[in-house]
DNA sequence: GAGAGAGATGTTTACGTAAACATCGGGGCG
DNA sequence: CGCCCCGATGTTTACGTAAACATCTCTCTC
């Protein structure tokens, strides 16, 4: 009867459009769709959608029900090549596997969700160099404003990180130098604060189980172990390394038990602490009476080890949650005054610290 | 004589766009930029771009020059918008505290970036119906072509999940019935291994740890565990319950390390077997001596747990490499046959099981 | 040597949104 | 009573890319 089949008005780009349309697979509704709907301009409908003032109660309500009926989304292509900005933060991030890491991302999402924007990943399969220079560059055509960074490691020299123009860094727990914002756990704060209730308890000194080379953290966290002994006057027994697995923290633990002579380990993380302890239990030496020990983290499951790990609390939340407000600062404000954020640590004392046995 | 230096013919206009450049902080190319300077058409550079052939290879290098000399970076938003998809696969999770969905999440942003796919996260932070439902709402205008739903929660029902259209969606490790493609870890297969073994160690019966209610993965251990106690004549004790936690683990096994007739557990996840652990050695009971023990994931950290635990290994990165896989197949061929796919595991045994003690 | 065809390149147009500018009533004020 | 301004809405245009179509130049064949 009515235009419903083509009244061949102007029918051939009409049906054209309809037909692609069709084909492709019920493309949601434009503004174009929801305008004709509500009789008005496809303009009056974005002033709708983006809640800009000036536009009459009555229309809107109109262009809220034709939105409503279409189901109408808004594209966000469309509105990110418009307006210049995804509304999105990429974290770069080698491997999920540690903690921390994830309980950073973590904290990330939730305070970029909370700020209206989305997290998209971009993995490092093997922490090279090159790796990270592809994951920057891939970074060039990908639809980001801003990247926060959560490689521990050493390989952020400055050739590394050219990122393209307007998009902004923050990178958490390194050391970028001058080049960036970085928010930082207070390492060396933690470790010293752990280091000195070991003293206090009365051991002679303190014996480190540290995390790889090539680890920002770790190296901070020896140096302030280092620092805290000389400060007490005592001597810095050699180091041993791990790589931050429970399992290295096994084998380490094995050549630390047969000292006979350590009475307080400082491990690193959490996890090398958890091997650790079943080294020195394998081996005959118990926690605490023959040996104290301290880790770094205070993982979930470190209330739960045997015994229960006296540790330096990380607050993890508090590094992603200040990692994007940085990035959304200087979205911002184009501020380029790059500094440290430290987010302050405590020690966490329980079952797996005491005095040494009296000899 | 030609249109090289813009003779004036025009100058208003090119020059407008040249100022408004500047203004906007360097704004990155655009092809438009990169044809000027190679002295070719625009759908050349884009031909050059998108590697299609029919481009002479003299004019290839010249644009590709361009490119390189104005760091021209393909401008995502436009391309989505034009291509009518964003290259992205959307991740709802609930939280990323179980070490399950952060290692099918890391397997899924290496899968995806393998594909040429992005990774965007979608957290929700309660896992109520409500927030569930509004996760799923947000995303009607996320810039998303799929999504993998990691929640293994039951909050899945019909109502909630209703996706934009054109968006492929694939459920890890949850039951979404016929309504969408799943992955699922064979949970009924780990579960009756790990029983069997026990049963095949002379226990009796087989006491059982589970998750919180409401998990579908909790479910199904429980439930399997169930089955195969019966299937071998047994009778299935009382169920005990944790919520994944390794401290309410400790809880629960202090309860379990008060039944003296208790030889042998099956805990649904590692972190409860490790507070399980500490509960029966605080109470004098030895593992494997007294009780055995069996978890499920295998953690890395499950080798160092005291004693070294027995459990099931789930492959978390073959679940999130199928996911990828799955939607990738779905976006292609609109095909709509819903099954679930099932992903093997196996058991390991370690030192936390043992015959039963002689009486 | 004329026509066909293939390869190389240019031109037009559309994707969905939103800024900038244009239009159109009507109410207040001199 | 006429002018100006303001609120509400419509029209034009541009964002950067790429599909579709147009053109142009060779070369090969009969």
């Amino acid at each position: 009867m009515d235009t419903a089949d083509g009244t061949s008005a102007e029918p051939a780009r009409a049906r054209a459009r309809t037909r692609k349309r069709a084909a492709r697979r019920t493309q949601s509704a434009s503004m174009a769709d929801v305008a004709r709907v509500a009789g008005v301009s496809s303009q009056t409908v974005s002033r709708v959608s983006n809640g800009f003032p000036g536009v009459n109660e009555e229309t809107r309500r109109q262009v809220l029900a034709a939105m409503k009926e279409l189901g109408y989304r808004p594209n966000s292509a469309a509105r990110a090549l418009k307006r210049g900005e995804f509304r999105t933060i990429g974290v770069i991030t080698f491997g999920l596997s540690t903690t921390g890491n994830v309980r950073t991302l973590e904290a990330i999402a939730t305070s970029a969700a909370h700020e209206g924007y989305s997290v998209t990943l971009l993995p490092v399969a093997v922490p090279t160099q090159d790796e990270v220079r592809g994951a920057f560059s891939r970074l060039g055509e990908l639809a980001v404003d801003a990247v926060i960074v959560i490689l521990e490691v050493h390989l952020l020299d400055a050739s590394t990180l050219s990122m393209p123009p307007h998009v902004q860094v923050v990178v958490a727990d390194s050391d970028a130098g001058d080049r960036y914002n970085v928010v930082d756990t207070d390492q060396a704060g933690g470790t010293r604060t752990a280091v000195r209730h070991l003293l206090d308890l009365g051991h002679r000194t303190v014996w480190h189980l540290a995390g790889p080379e090539g680890s920002y953290a770790a190296q901070r966290r020896t140096d302030a172990w280092r620092a805290e002994l000389l400060a007490a006057g005592r001597t810095a027994p050699p180091l041993v390394r791990g790589d931050w697995s429970a399992e290295s923290g096994y084998h380490a633990g094995l050549r630390i038990a047969a000292l006979p002579d350590c009475t307080a380990v400082f491990v690193a993380n959490d996890q090398m602490a958890l091997g650790l302890l079943r080294a020195l239990h394998e081996s005959g030496r118990e926690v605490p009476e023959d040996v104290s020990v301290i880790g770094f983290d205070d993982i979930p499951e470190a209330s739960s080890f045997l015994p229960p790990l006296t540790t330096v609390h990380q607050d993890f939340a508090e590094v992603g949650r200040l990692c994007v407000e940085g990035v959304l600062r200087q979205m911002r404000q184009d501020a380029t005054e790059h500094g440290t954020t430290l987010v302050p640590t405590r020690l966490v004392v329980r079952d797996s610290t005491a005095p040494p046995r009296a000899r």
